[in-house]
DNA sequence: TGTACATCAGTGAACGCGCGTTCACTGATGTAC
DNA sequence: TGTACATCAGTGAACGCGCGTTCACTGATGTAC
């Protein structure tokens, strides 16, 4: 049957949603599209009403999620602490153990680069992080904010994988410990 | 047929070597079993006299590229610029371009994470990794060569992790040089 | 030392399963008159 | 304003496909006598 316009354009955000959490969760490969449709409370079958392909809604997905982490920079905008609260909250355990409404850098970037459509909006979208890191928070100085910039977002991509992905929760709290710190 | 008892071990090594590379290069999810078997010279019906599963396969394999990585530091021990050159290489646009013989932290990490089972062997080796670039490189001094060696450790496998996922030559060769000159 | 037989890794067809994708159908909504 | 009809997102069965896994069979090797 026919639905109201506004409905179907709120499906398709939450369709969005959906997938912007599951493929942070389990990867793109180990998450279906029926579940997806699933997370946003529909059957399989109109998938293909709002997406071409599941690969278009992996690069849409990952648009709508580093979308999100460039909002979530707003906050710590002029905020003389800026830089140190979000180092801390990024190396938090609170977001190592939630990777589907975490970092998208950290969850997805793997798959990225095995998959050469998802490259261009990834890339532009990180390009756009970078810029908000280096505006909004205050480096040693303007000449090395973007050195600084993409030393801080590597080391902290880098102590996420490493930490999720760490059986010893000693180890784990340690390496994200040891990079705040360094970072501080 | 029966087939003498070397020519058994060759095959089961055969597999865990091309497994640990497959595995790199398109993830666990990507690569079938057919395929590995493939790359060893093998139909895919006598997996299963090597390995009870695919997941196993999975440990073996992790553990066989991160004792591959363990034994690729003993190059760099009780040279003195060893750090500075193990550094260079890992962060090298020709280990970016190879992650089917690179680092199995950056290629494995993130999907690790998400399968139970395969912490315990990942975190295992990690820790021997840790230990070495401990022990075999010059550090600031001997109390700070653990947090040195984690904070390093970090920024590299993420610098890797991010040059693989852009698509601008420029910015991810960027990303590798930065990270370089941060560490040295 | 020679012969008969048990061993067992490799073969390749087959299994059930879940995947991404397609499609004929439904029926409330929006629109033409 | 009321009526007839076209629209189109959702339904759910079905498609072909490749996956991990199983299995009856093969036949050179190793071994018992």
């Amino acid at each position: 049957m026919r639905y109201p316009a506004e409905e179907t354009a709120e499906k398709h955000e939450k369709i969005l949603t959906g997938a912007a959490r599951l493929f942070r969760d389990k990867g793109f490969a180990n998450a279906s599209v029926g579940e997806l449709m699933k997370s946003a409370g529909l059957t399989h079958g109109p998938f293909y009403n709002h997406f071409p392909s599941k690969e278009a809604l992996m690069a849409e997905a990952i648009e709508f999620a580093m979308g999100g982490s460039l909002a979530g920079l707003e906050k710590y905008r002029s905020d003389p602490d800026g830089k140190a609260k979000y180092f801390t909250a990024y190396l938090s355990t609170a977001h190592r153990n939630n990777p589907g409404t975490g970092c998208p850098m950290a969850a997805m970037a793997v798959e990225v680069g095995r998959e050469a459509m998802l490259k261009e909006p990834f890339t532009r979208q990180l390009k756009g992080v970078l810029e908000k890191m280096m505006r909004y928070f205050r480096w040693r100085s303007k000449r090395s904010a973007r050195s600084e910039s993409i030393r801080a977002m590597s080391a902290m991509v880098g102590a996420m994988v490493l930490a999720r992905a760490v059986d010893d929760e000693a180890l784990s709290a340690e390496i994200l410990r040891e990079v705040r710190q360094g970072l501080l």
